[in-house]
DNA sequence: CGACCGATCGTCT
DNA sequence: GACGATCGGTCGA
C-alpha cells in the first residue's frame, strides 16, 4: 500500500488528477477509529476559469484561501447548513484545482461508519454522495485545510486495478448555476459500481 | 419511477 | 439577509 506523495497532488491537470483518482482509497485514522473505502466517484473543479468552482474569477475569501495552497490539503466546506463537502487540492501554490469526492466503497472499519451514518452495513448509500462520504469517513469542517501527506487522512494505492473501459465521464452534479461549464465532463465515476447513488448512476457522455 | 420540499448554518454581500 | 458542489422523505401518477 503506497501512500501519494506531494507531487501526486500537485500536478497541474486537475481533470486528470480527478480520474486517477478513481479507485485509490481515502483513509482516516480519527482518535484510534480507522475507516477506509475506496473511491468511485469523483468531480474536477478547475481553477479559476472555471464558473463552477468557488474559486472562479480568481475569488479569494476566507473559505477559499485553502484552494490557493499547495496541492496535498483538503478542502472542506459546509453545504446547505448540514453537509459536509470534501475536495482534495491540486496544483501549485496559487493554482486554486480541487477534485470532490463523491463516492466510495467500503473497504475498512465498516461497523464505524455504520454507526456515523445510522445507516445498515449493508445499505449501498453509506459512502454514496459527498454528505455521505464525509459522514461515513467522519470529515468535518475541522479538518478543512488539513494535510494528506501525513498519517491520520492520506489517500492510497493499493494495487486494486482499474481497466479504463470501466472509467465514465459526465456533467458534474448540482453546478446548473455555472452556465456551459456545468454539461463539461468532469465528474468522474466507475461504471456500474453499486456503492453510486442510483439517483447519480446513469448519466453518461463519454465513455473510453 | 419523478417532482418537490424541508432541514440548517457558515459564508459572503 | 440570502443562499447553497445535498439528502431523504413524501406525494402523485
Amino acid at each position: 500500500m503506497k501512500k501519494l506523495k506531494a507531487s501526486y497532488y500537485q500536478r497541474s491537470d486537475v481533470v486528470e488528477i480527478a480520474r486517477d483518482l478513481l479507485g485509490k482509497l481515502v483513509i482516516t485514522k480519527w482518535e484510534g477509529q480507522l475507516t477506509a473505502g475506496r473511491i468511485v466517484e469523483t468531480e474536477a473543479y478547475r481553477g479559476i476559469t472555471d464558473r463552477a468552482s468557488h474559486a472562479f474569477g480568481a475569488k479569494r475569501t476566507a473559505r477559499t484561501e485553502v484552494m490557493y495552497a499547495t496541492g496535498g490539503i483538503a478542502y472542506v466546506y459546509l453545504c446547505y447548513g448540514l453537509h459536509h463537502l470534501c475536495n482534495v487540492v491540486t496544483g501549485t501554490r496559487d493554482e486554486p484545482h480541487a477534485v470532490l469526492l463523491r463516492g466510495i466503497e467500503p473497504v475498512e472499519g465498516l461497523t464505524i461508519m455504520s454507526k456515523r451514518t445510522g445507516k445498515g452495513k449493508d445499505d449501498k448509500t453509506i459512502g454514496a454522495g459527498p454528505g455521505n462520504l464525509s459522514r461515513a469517513l467522519g470529515i468535518s469542517l475541522a479538518h478543512n485545510g488539513h494535510s494528506l501527506l501525513g498519517d491520520s487522512f492520506y489517500i492510497a494505492e493499493d494495487g486494486f486495478l482499474l481497466p479504463e473501459k470501466n472509467i465514465m465521464a459526465t456533467p458534474r452534479i448540482g453546478v446548473d448555476y455555472a452556465g456551459e461549464d456545468a454539461s463539461l465532463p468532469y465528474r468522474f465515476i466507475i461504471h456500474n459500481n453499486p456503492w453510486i447513488s442510483k439517483k447519480n448512476a446513469f448519466l453518461p457522455i463519454k465513455n473510453d
